[in-house]
RNA sequence: UCCGGAGUAGCUCAGCGGUAGAGCGGGUGGCUGUUAACCACUAGGUCGGGGGUUCGAAUCCCUCCUCCGGAGCCA
């Protein structure tokens, strides 16, 4: 039991208890032993500490629990907090008590010693113990509460599609189908078109949840289930859209170097890359991206899309985010507004992300033209019926709206300068992972 | 779907025609300041599956499976 004078204290707060006895509750990270002193490395989820146990403070039978537990067992430890300039935290705990809640049953699949990504992976429930990915889900929690702090905080209201869906917007080759009553019906791929109808009904709303792609995407940026945000504004054009996007992209880095220092530390992740993240980000037509991809010496012509690699070759000509902005319109989806200068130009754009991160934003101005709309819709081979829901938003007092979709993953993967998207969400699903 | 790469102890890997190996992890013992502790001993294997070549295959050939990376598509 706790006693009033050993209170239980998590040790991201070690620090304020200098001098005093307190109780952790914990797990067994790692320990050694001499033959007459214990060392605990205990783990609680927000930090991991050295606890010294000589025989004369806990005697035998402290020594026979620490000697029973394995890694990864629970256990409470009752000591005082000493500063101390060996410990890697500056603190250690002189234990005078220790308590066995369970031990460990078998033998922790992860050792602290090295182990390849299909086997991490495999054991992904108990991965995300280790202090590296204790400090990715906290930065992830951070990045989320800072995406909707800052829309909150700029009026928007938060606004949530269905993610059963009746409608193949963009073909059913990448919907996940599933059995709705007998009838089919499909994992949402994005909430945009949802969104559109908040916007007009509440005037600036985003959208924020899970969504599906069956693409057999094989690569290290490619997750069929992730986490979109999606903001839509009545009365915004595409040069709005991408000020919104800028804006929140900086508050959002700004709020993660400023809250979660020391987890960019446990990462390895230098702070210094993100501090250049600010405003301006450089803008650059898909037509100069072109001449400049073709400068550097790739075979790529107007018209083409751009990949993986073209993509690299422009973001690393800066320091931070760049926006690629009008698009060749066939190139995009239908809903995507065509430039009344150049109609073959969509008000289109995509935001790079530095260091090779490639496409975390993808946005722009929506067709807002009843006509044009229905006529889109023919050329995508798609059915208006399908539709009428989304064209009566053109019907009723059609205004002109934008808006764009952040990945968050993405976006983690990129903050953290993690090289794959799989360790940025608890249980990344895959091609080839649907376990654990 | 296509193109590469890899499957050997619980994990990370070496061995690449001639007796199945190391480090870590596990177990036992030792050590009063260790930091991925150290020292000694010890247990642990259908060398991804199937077929073939050979006196002999983890090793060479064929085939299948699984995983990893990339392409396409996208956030």
């Amino acid at each position: 039991m706790v006693t009033p004078s050993a209170p239980h204290v998590y040790l991201q707060d070690i620090a304020n208890w200098d001098g005093k006895e307190i109780t952790l509750k914990g797990w067994l990270y790692n320990k050694r032993s001499s033959g007459k002193i214990r060392f605990v490395m205990l783990r609680d989820g927000t930090g991991v500490i050295q606890c010294v146990g000589s025989i004369k403070d806990i005697g035998d039978e402290g020594f026979a629990a620490i000697d029973s537990m394995s890694q990864e067992s629970s256990l409470t430890i009752r000591g005082t907090v000493r500063a101390d300039e060996r410990a890697p935290g500056g603190f250690e705990l002189i234990m005078s008590h220790v308590e066995c809640v369970a031990t460990a049953l078998d033998e922790f699949p992860i050792s602290p010693k090295e182990h390849g990504t299909a086997f991490l992976m495999d054991n992904r429930h108990l991965w995300l113990r280790s202090k590296r990915q204790v400090a990715i889900m906290r930065i992830r929690h951070c990045i989320v509460k800072a995406i909707r702090d800052f829309f909150d905080e700029n009026g928007f209201t938060l606004f949530d599609p269905p993610i059963f869906t009746n409608a193949a917007c963009e073909g059913t080759s990448t919907l996940f189908e599933t059995d709705y009553f007998g009838e089919p019906a499909y994992l949402s791929q994005s909430g945009q078109l949802y969104g559109e109808c908040g916007a007009m009904a509440l005037g600036r709303i985003y959208t924020f949840g899970p969504t599906f792609r069956a693409e057999k995407s094989k690569t290290r940026r490619h997750l069929t289930e992730f986490w979109m945000i999606e903001p839509e504004v009545a009365y915004m054009d595409m040069w709005g859209a991408a000020e919104l996007a800028e804006d929140m992209i900086c508050f959002v880095v700004r709020r993660v170097l400023e809250t979660r220092a020391e987890e960019l530390k446990v990462i390895e992740r230098d702070a210094a890359i993100l501090e250049k993240i600010q405003k301006p980000f450089p803008r650059i037509s898909y037509t100069d991206a072109i001449e400049v991809l073709k400068k550097n010496g790739h075979e790529i012509n107007w018209g083409d899309d751009i990949g993986g690699d073209e993509e690299t070759t422009i973001s690393n000509q800066y320091d931070r985010p760049v926006f690629l902005h009008h698009f060749p319109a066939e190139l995009k989806a239908f809903y995507m507004k065509h430039d009344p200068e150049n109609p073959k130009l969509a008000l289109g754009f995509d935001v790079l992300a530095p260091e090779g991160k490639g496409e975390v934003v993808g946005g722009g101005q929506r067709e807002d033209s009843y006509e044009e709309l229905v006529a889109r819709i023919g050329e995508h081979g798609l059915k208006v019926e399908d539709f009428s829901w989304y064209l009566d938003l053109r019907k009723y007092g059609s205004v002109p709206h934008a808006g764009f979709g952040l990945g968050l993953e993405r976006t983690v993967a990129w903050l953290c300068g993690l090289p794959h998207v799989r360790e940025t969400i608890p249980f990344p699903r895959m091609i080839s992972r649907l376990k654990p």
